[in-house]
DNA sequence: TTCATTTCTTGTCTTTTGGCAAGTGTCCGT
DNA sequence: ACGGACACTTGCCAAAAGACAAGAAATGAA
């Protein structure tokens, strides 16, 4: 039985140029993915294997700092696409974990189909670039920000950029990921980090 | 006239599988690049058009916050490719400056050419991700430690790993590439934050 | 509903960092 | 050798953030 991939037809139609042909043949390797809460996409110590388009939920990636506290690293809403590229692409182990903050339901493919598609599809191909590019710049801005950037002011554009975030995640994922500890965050939230 | 590309040479034969004769082919497509101490190899506003193989010098790039100030984002040394992935690999304005910091020496090629290559050699396409994916990687492990790591132990780490850029580097511009001003890093120099 | 666990807030105190600004040092050109 | 620009250091004080701990609020299970 078929699930309804138009969300994952849509994504694909609007970022790699080529017929709808192509794009059914793409999507046909992709195959339903679901992820509960607290589940994991990826865990650290093993070698990524997948790609994810995600249509619905929240998931985080931390890693482990020695002092052993977990930092979070990103988070990925819907709509977008999860995947740990040194982990996936040069097939090392993995640093991070990646977890599912709500249940989760979106679409995957193996690393395998995917570079099988990578090769036969020279438009698909370019999506994949485009598409490590595009997190990789996306990276780059939200770590300069957080050099320009109180921690206040990352909170603002978090809250205003990624609202569904603030509904899954706790205080403290938030926190790390915004190099603060959860108290100096709450203070932040109710606005008087002054006396 | 021809210049020594052995060493350009050596790095692509390590990174790429495939046969001298294809290296030979590849190399062949990149021409001898100087750029004076000062000189800008991107500037911000315009869109970054090479692909830059640095055989010695030492480059940093930067961006302006908003508050004016130059935030430094990224050194290159040598022996490592030099390259801003959004500009030249999604055709937008580029946000960052590089700019030479000694007289450097490289090759170089345009992203006409690099893409014909991308198109033609897959071993060089594959190469291509692969630098891709390691800039990635190590842009996210650097990231890491800015947030694990008190400002003290990453300058520790990048004066044991890239002691070549305390050589020609200002203060100000490490003390931004690690989040604290220049005064912090001039103490933290010193060995005593405390008093 | 009630209890227990977890999460979040808040107070106090300490440490770290930043913002000046003055002082020292170094490099260049004349 | 001199002056000037620039880079770096340092002291002082203020602001920001962390550590720790207590208490409030929310969550979930029985």
């Amino acid at each position: 039985m078929e699930q309804d991939k138009q969300v994952l037809i849509d994504f694909i139609k609007k970022n790699a140029h080529t017929s709808d042909r192509i794009v059914q043949e793409i999507v046909s390797h992709f195959e339903c993915k679901n992820i509960p809460r607290n589940g994991f996409f990826l865990k650290s110590g093993k070698v990524s294997n997948e790609y994810l388009f995600l249509e619905e939920g929240v998931l985080r990636a931390f890693t482990l700092a020695v002092s052993g506290e977990e930092v979070t690293t990103n988070f990925f809403t819907k709509n977008r696409l999860v995947f740990e590229p040194s982990s996936l692409f040069i097939r090392t182990v993995s640093k991070e974990n990646i977890q599912a903050l709500t249940d989760c339901k979106g679409f995957s493919i193996t690393y395998e189909k995917l570079n099988m598609l990578f090769h036969s599809i020279p438009e698909f191909r370019e999506f994949g670039r485009a598409m490590l590019v595009k997190e990789f710049a996306a990276f780059k801005a939200r770590t300069l920000s957080s050099i320009t950037e109180t921690a206040e002011e990352q909170y603002a554009r978090l809250l205003a950029e990624n609202p569904e975030i603030f509904q899954s995640a706790q205080l403290k994922h938030i926190a790390s990921y915004l190099g603060v500890t959860d108290s100096s965050l709450s203070r932040i939230r109710r606005g008087f980090s002054k006396k």
